[in-house]
DNA sequence: GCTACCATAATTGTCAACAATAATGTTGTA
DNA sequence: TACAACATTATTGTTGACAATTATGGTAGC
């Protein structure tokens, strides 16, 4: 593809943080797992420079965590950060939904539908990927219908800081139907012209994703409110599996 | 200062972006004025890329606006944007405010009266520079007691979204001086448990400089919801002294 | 066999030179 | 004088090489 080399990089650099979003979103980045420059600017055909930023805007999103010298890795959320997280969620969500102005414009209708088919579409023959995107459009378009710009990017940006916990839910063929239930629900909410079943289907629509995994987060490292990946002295180490690992180059490059 | 020196770059790039978001809010950095990196590579005497990084930073902060091969400028937001970013602020802040559990630990009093110490000395003698930092200071240590710590980026981060509007409030003697009884009100509210008057005093503490900056913008630029830096076809341009102009190099360097 | 130390490799951070782009000035022509 | 084509300059964007830092593996001494 010519197109994509003809382009600005500071479409580049938002092209690579997108596929890195939906990598993690998807569970094939796992929390902690490193993300180094080179790899990723050889993986994406880009300039290291170009990896550089995206990493820069994931950080800013929440999604890696990076420290001096030492790189970026999928950011671990405790348990107790997913709930305050939610919790400020289903505030700024609820308050959105509150201030649509019912009955909505016939365009909104229209949109939310027509995305919403797309999604639906998506979990039918099992595309999380897609069904990933389609449920950010919905919700853009929904809460779009608030009036107030702001807000809704301040509830995009909250989602997006919450997108490693999506990994447990958005391949999950049970959750992706619900979701969608929950969308079509609100849709004929909007139709009804029925604000408070409206409110709670957007605060209903929340729980589910959290309490998966706060619940796998609990068994697999217990009930703390701890960080599990700050190196916490009296603190035992998860499973191997999951740490921290240096990435063998050669491993990869045997063939040669 | 040498300690200046030996610092890790992604602490200079963060002493460069403090120190240019406080040159916007105390209004040295009018709205429209470009931001040429090799200037302030040199009078920070740091690299450009460095300035580069710092520039991205307030880019995301929403302080400066860029374009392609254009480079930065101080962003401009119109009346209709300042409206709804203070509307999302005016609910955030009144959320936070009725989260505090009162009555409040002693430590979290004790630091408000300390910070608001140095804000009112600040004000006494003028000094608007000490006047913002120590603001800052108090909003993140009142809304810190909400328990919340993801509702208070939040906050923080909307608030910065409207440093540029702040130059108009930040300087002014009366502004600052109403900014200093309100804190020392809210305080007042803290140690008599009186939510009511908390939220109360959150909410009316906003408008103030809201209402500052609309009305100087409608004065200027007449009643439109326009964002005036937007180059719309059949709009007259605002007076010359604002407009994003080329600085010469030359003007400076005459003395060489 | 275990620990402390050093050598090496892997990775990120810094830089200065170069390329690309947009704004400005200038010249030639009608 | 007005305008268009061109040349010049100011500014941002890109690149690859190098420096600094951290992790890893191995070796000597105990």
């Amino acid at each position: 593809m010519d197109s994509v080399e003809r382009q600005a990089s500071t479409a580049r650099v938002k092209q690579v943080a997108n596929a890195l979003e939906e990598e993690i979103v998807l569970g094939w980045l796992q929390p902690r797992q490193r993300l180094i420059e080179e790899d990723l600017s050889s993986r994406f055909d880009v300039k290291r420079h170009v990896v550089r930023e995206a990493i820069a805007e994931l950080e800013r999103m929440g999604l890696v965590e990076r420290v001096q010298n030492k790189g970026a890795a999928v950011r671990m959320l405790s348990s107790t950060e997913v709930r305050q997280i939610y919790s400020v969620r289903e505030a700024l969500e609820t308050l959105a939904a509150q201030q649509i102005l019912l009955p909505p414009r016939p365009e909104t209708i229209a949109t939310l539908i027509e995305i919403q088919e797309q999604h639906a579409a998506a979990v039918e023959r099992g595309d999380p990927r897609a069904a990933f995107r389609e449920n950010i459009a919905f919700h853009n378009a929904l809460f779009g219908a608030c009036g107030n710009p702001h807000l809704v990017e301040i509830i995009r940006n909250l989602a997006q800081k919450v997108h490693g916990v999506r990994s447990y839910t958005a391949a999950s063929p049970v959750h992706l139907a619900r979701a969608r239930d929950d969308h079509w629900a609100m849709i004929e909410a909007l139709k009804a012209s029925d604000q408070e079943k409206l409110v709670q289907l957007c605060r209903d629509h929340l729980s589910p994703s959290r309490d998966t995994y706060i619940a796998s987060l609990e068994q697999r490292f217990g009930r703390t409110g701890q960080h599990p990946s700050k190196e916490s002295p009296a603190q035992p180490e998860p499973p191997g599996e999951n740490r921290l690992e240096r990435r063998s180059r050669l491993a990869e490059s045997s063939v040669t």
